[in-house]
RNA sequence: GCCGGGAUGGCGGAAUUGGUAGACGCACACGACUCAAAAUCGUGCGGAGCAAUCCAUGGGAGUUCGAUUCUCCCUCCCGGCACCA
């Protein structure tokens, strides 16, 4: 036998499987058919690192099986070469970006064909080929024919370093989310996409796919649905009115105040009417020059000004409110302006109490007293009531008093009478029941709570809504109490433990407890309307309705803004479209795409903000100037190009017809092959390019070029790859493994099965090369196998283990779990090394089961047994439950939970039985010895647990 | 702050979803082969203890005959969102 010498026998199958073609995709096979897709590689300068690794031999994996289960499988690769890299490569070497996009292609390919990835290879696409971003440019003018590429005057994100505008979705945290630097705002007139036209769409859709649910949500919170209404606030003397969003409509009867963005256009248009412009102006300008950053921090202590002279009117009540401006709302979201309730909300409050606005409470919290439930039939009392938290600082407890009438433990407590505020309430009730005199007021507990209630001591049903006091002791001092406030209660010394429903009377104290130590008064819960015209009584949620559809409309709002398309980089599409003085923007002609990138000497970006392909050179002029192809007159084209995210959001629609010249790709193949059955991403990708794809998908699909509404059936995410320090891994942090090394010394069969053995796909793992040897020595295990084969061999118990193997690798590589699935088959290697001899049929199984993961060695040991089909096109082996045998099982045997002995049985084995040869076993009655079994519990084939009395 | 995910030997990680905790692999130790080394093969390998046995899945409580798995509380780590009205 050979030695096993992987450098020989990967390249010799590499190039067979290259020439025969088995792994390219088929349009006319009537095989069912399945579509795999990973996401395309940008095709970087640092080469291809381990981490595209584990992603495509996850999907390689999975094609290789599918092929073998009899699908037509089309598992594409191709390059997503348009960026900021490539580019600013470019800067550095002087070498054009196509150029080096070409050299870096070479090498990415040399190292995809190295590991045998099984992509359809005549299929591959390249994304700044002018066939290709043809049709990315061919799809941007159908959005811009359809009104949803726009050109809008706007504040921008701005990459200072990278000298770029940035989408929202590539600001993480107010940076840039290539380069890290703090993004500052800029206004820009910018190339826009209409991706919220979609948002319902891209949030609804979700139900009818099968993503991994945290993709699901991620989306979904990205999105932002936001089911609320707008309320409109008339301006007093003014036909003006501002319209405000709001998911609170309930609160409507609370607004003290209400609150514009500064950017909102209303203030340009009162600025006149109110009696401090100067300091108006100067907040929006202070405004606009903030970042981000500063802007949203959310510890960050809120400002606004008033815009005095100005009046808004409260449609629930007339009330008439001030108006102010304030950057803690956001001008994009909503309406631009909030209608504030400081009752009960956390950031009205904060502004309310800074600026000493009024607040006005209208929603109680809400309790039915489950152990003193109102009792049917008898009066019921309205009652405003206080209690007084007394707290002893000496040593920390709480004030109570313990009914002697009634199985009761109260706070001191009692009615608030007419004129009398809840403090000095509480005062007096302490002092009345207690006697303690000198009483400090920390604070009125803000938010009354509704509760109702059988008070059986006056034999009333009672609805109250109490305010609860909290106060210090300042000394112990008391006045001698009356004689029949003795005879009602003892007073009890509380630990904070004892501050709950279950030890205390009041069914508030949970409410009270929370307030305590709130940072924050407002009460943001549901509950009853209180202060709120007939609506008071009703329930917070129910009002909610009513009152949105009685004073304004029921309206959905996201968060997702429309995305910034344009850039100011060279590499990148060019935006297809030219700009005639006399007729605007006009799309260049379909017959005259693609608009090629010309070349240029110098790709510098520039601080202002434009494009190279703006710069005043004679060559640049002259590929700017064109005509108008409305009028025929004089036209300069759009310098701007598209960003990197373009060219990825269709390529999968490509593949299907890459060749294509008529149209982006052909349809009747298209609909052979959408969806893409199963793509498998980065999560960093989540509300990037899997939306972004989405959305261009579902516009394709309404113009009728994409078969189907949702591109992905199936989506699912690895975890990263992370370098040994345990960072990412990146060309800029110096410590990006290329896989060249690891398969010049192990192979790439070793390879692909090191890193699916690592640890679980989906988790992410730190890269080390310590525990590679394992894996390569496995493969010269299963090499050597080859030995032992005899013809006529035949083991029960290995023909069962290899039945059982097949069962458990199959389910495995479904649940993406392939560190188990290859655990699995070490196991049977194990038990094959043991036996004297192994059936030919059995190590073929073996072969057959591991060749998706490893696929040359088992392409290469198929051959020297005789075979001339590839392997990879073999039928996947088929679970014999038959020959699963029905082997004797280990039954645990344990005494009161504590595993002490086991048996040998069939896992048919009967309760009696079982239980009978459980005691006979001499290891468990010494643990029986003077006990007596008090039940005995029995799982079939599992175990036998005797419960002795204690 | 909110929403997810997680914590198991020296290390990477298993555990049929409530039923022998530590599969499989790495590392390590000892042995065989060898003049020797590597490779390979065999044995051992959570901790304490001579042993019987006891302890042990981030910490604490609970449910259960039985908890890594379920419930509650706490600590720490990693992602995502973050003044979204």
């Amino acid at each position: 036998m050979k030695s096993y010498d992987p450098k020989k026998i990967e390249k010799k199958w590499q190039a067979a499987w290259q020439k025969s073609g088995i792994y390219n995709a088929n349009d006319k096979s009537h095989k069912p058919k399945f579509y795999s897709l990973i996401e395309f590689p940008y095709p970087s300068g640092d080469g291809l690192h381990v981490g595209h690794v584990r992603s495509n031999t996850a999907m390689d994996i999975i094609s290789r099986k599918r092929r073998m289960e009899g699908h037509n499988v089309l598992y594409p690769i191709g390059w997503d070469a348009f960026g900021l890299p490539t580019e600013n490569y470019a800067l550095k070497t002087g070498k054009a970006p196509a150029v080096v996009t070409k050299e870096n292609i070479a090498t990415f390919r040399r190292q995809l064909q190295m590991l045998g990835f099984s992509f359809d290879w005549s299929r591959e696409i390249n994304t700044t080929d002018p066939n290709y971003y043809k049709w990315t440019q061919w799809i941007f003018l159908e959005f811009w024919k359809r009104g949803l590429a726009y050109k809008k005057k706007t504040f921008i994100n701005w990459c200072p370093k990278d000298k770029i505008g940035l989408a929202n979705e590539e600001v993480i945290n107010g940076c840039c989310e290539r380069c890290g630097t703090t993004v500052e705002k800029r206004e820009k007139e910018q190339w826009m996409l209409a991706i919220t036209k979609y948002a319902n769409r891209l949030d609804r859709d979700l139900d009818t796919v099968d993503y991994l649910p945290e993709i699901k949500t991620q989306q979904r919170n990205w999105i932002g649905r936001s089911e609320g209404a707008e309320i409109e606030f008339a301006i007093k003397n003014s036909d003006l009115k501002i319209t405000t969003f709001t998911t609170r409509a309930d609160t409507l009867f609370g607004v003290t105040y209400i609150v514009l963005a500064p950017e909102h256009d209303l203030v340009t248009n009162v600025l006149e009417h109110t009696t401090n412009a100067a300091e108006i102006q100067k907040y929006i300008n202070a405004a606009k020059k903030k970042t981000e950053i500063e802007r949203t921090a959310a510890d960050r202590e809120k400002t606004g000004v008033e815009l005095k002279g100005i009046r808004a009117i409260n449609p629930a009540n007339n009330e008439e409110v001030p108006v102010w401006i304030a950057d803690y709302v956001l001008a994009d979201y909503g309406t631009g302006a909030v209608m504030a309730v400081p009752a009960h909300d956390e950031r009205d409050w904060e502004f309310a109490t800074k600026y000493n606005l009024p607040i006005t409470e209208v929603v109680v919290p809400n309790i039915i007293d489950k152990r003193n439930p109102p009792v049917a039939g008898k009066k019921t009392v309205e009652r405003k009531n206080v209690h007084a938290i007394v707290r002893d600082p000496s040593t920390g407890k709480y004030l109570g008093l313990q009914w002697k009438n009634f199985d009761w433990l109260t706070f001191p407590m009692g009615g608030i009478e007419d004129g009398e505020d809840a403090a000095t309430a509480a005062q007096r009730e302490v002092l009345e029941e207690t006697g303690f005199k000198n009483l400090k007021v920390i604070r009125v507990l803000a938010g009354q709570a509704r509760a109702e209630y059988f008070a059986a001591h006056k034999d009333q049903n009672r609805v109250s809504y109490t305010t609860a006091v909290l106060l210090e002791l300042v000394d112990h001092a008391q006045v001698p109490l009356s004689p029949e406030e003795k005879e009602k209660y003892d007073i009890v010394w509380l630990d904070s433990s004892k501050l709950n429903y279950e030890h205390m009377t009041h069914a508030e104290i949970g409410v009270w407890v929370e307030k305590i130590s709130a940072k924050n008064p407002a009460y943001t819960g549901e509950g009853m309307l209180i202060n709120s015209g007939t609506f008071t009584n009703t329930n917070s949620n129910e009002a909610k309705t009513a009152i949105a559809k009685k004073f304004g409309k029921i309206v959905t709002t996201y968060k997702l803004r429309d995305w910034v398309f344009s850039r100011q980089r060279y590499w990148g599409e060019p935006i297809p479209l030219i700009h005639c003085k006399k007729c605007g923007w006009q799309a260049v002609p379909e017959k005259d795409l693609p608009i090629i990138l010309p070349p240029v000497k110098n790709y510098q970006p520039t601080d202002t903000g434009e494009s190279p392909l703006a710069a005043t050179t004679a060559a640049m002029k002259k590929w700017r100037t064109t005509k108008c192809p409305k009028c025929g007159g004089a036209a300069t084209r759009e310098t701007d190009t598209m960003p990197n995210w373009a060219g990825s959001s269709w390529y999968f629609l490509r593949y299907i017809d890459p060749r294509n010249k008529k149209t982006l790709a052909d349809k009747k193949k298209l609909k052979t092959w959408q969806p893409v059955d199963w793509y498998n991403g980065g999560m960093e990708h989540t509300t990037l390019h899997l939306l972004y794809s989405r959305f261009w998908n579902k516009f394709l699909y309404d113009i009728g070029a994409a078969p189907t509404s949702e591109p992905y059936a199936k989506r699912t995410a690895h975890g990263l790859i992370l370098a040994a320090d345990g960072e990412k891994m990146s060309k800029s942090r110096g410590n990006v493994i290329n896989p060249d090394q690891v398969v010049a010394t192990y192979g790439a069969d070793t390879l692909r099965l090191y890193e699916m053995f690592m640890g679980p796909f989906d988790q992410p793992v730190t890269w080390n090369t310590d525990g590679i040897i394992g894996p390569r020595r496995f493969l010269e295990r299963v090499w050597r196998l080859q030995e032992k084969i005899y013809k006529k061999a035949t083991d029960t118990v290995l023909e069962s283990l290899v039945q059982k193997t097949i069962k458990k690798v199959s389910a495995d590589i479904e649940a993406m779990q392939f560190n188990t699935a290859i655990s699995a088959m070490m196991i049977l290697v194990n038990s094959l090394e043991k036996a004297e001899k192994i059936s030919a049929e059995l190590y073929e199984i073996l072969l057959q089961l591991l060749a998706p993961f490893a696929p040359h060695i088992t392409e290469e040991i198929w051959h020297t047994l005789g075979h001339t089909k590839s392997i990879h096109l073999t039928p996947w082996p088929k679970t014999d439950e038959t020959k699963i045998q029905k082997e004797e099982v280990t039954i645990i045997v344990q005494v009161d939970g504590k595993m002490r002995d086991s048996f040998q049985a069939m896992p048919t084995l009967g309760e009696q039985e079982a239980v009978k040869q459980a005691k006979n076993l001499a290891s468990v009655q010494k643990w029986l010895l003077q006990k007596t079994v008090a039940r005995i519990v029995y799982v079939p084939g599992r175990l036998v647990n005797i419960v002795t009395v204690s």
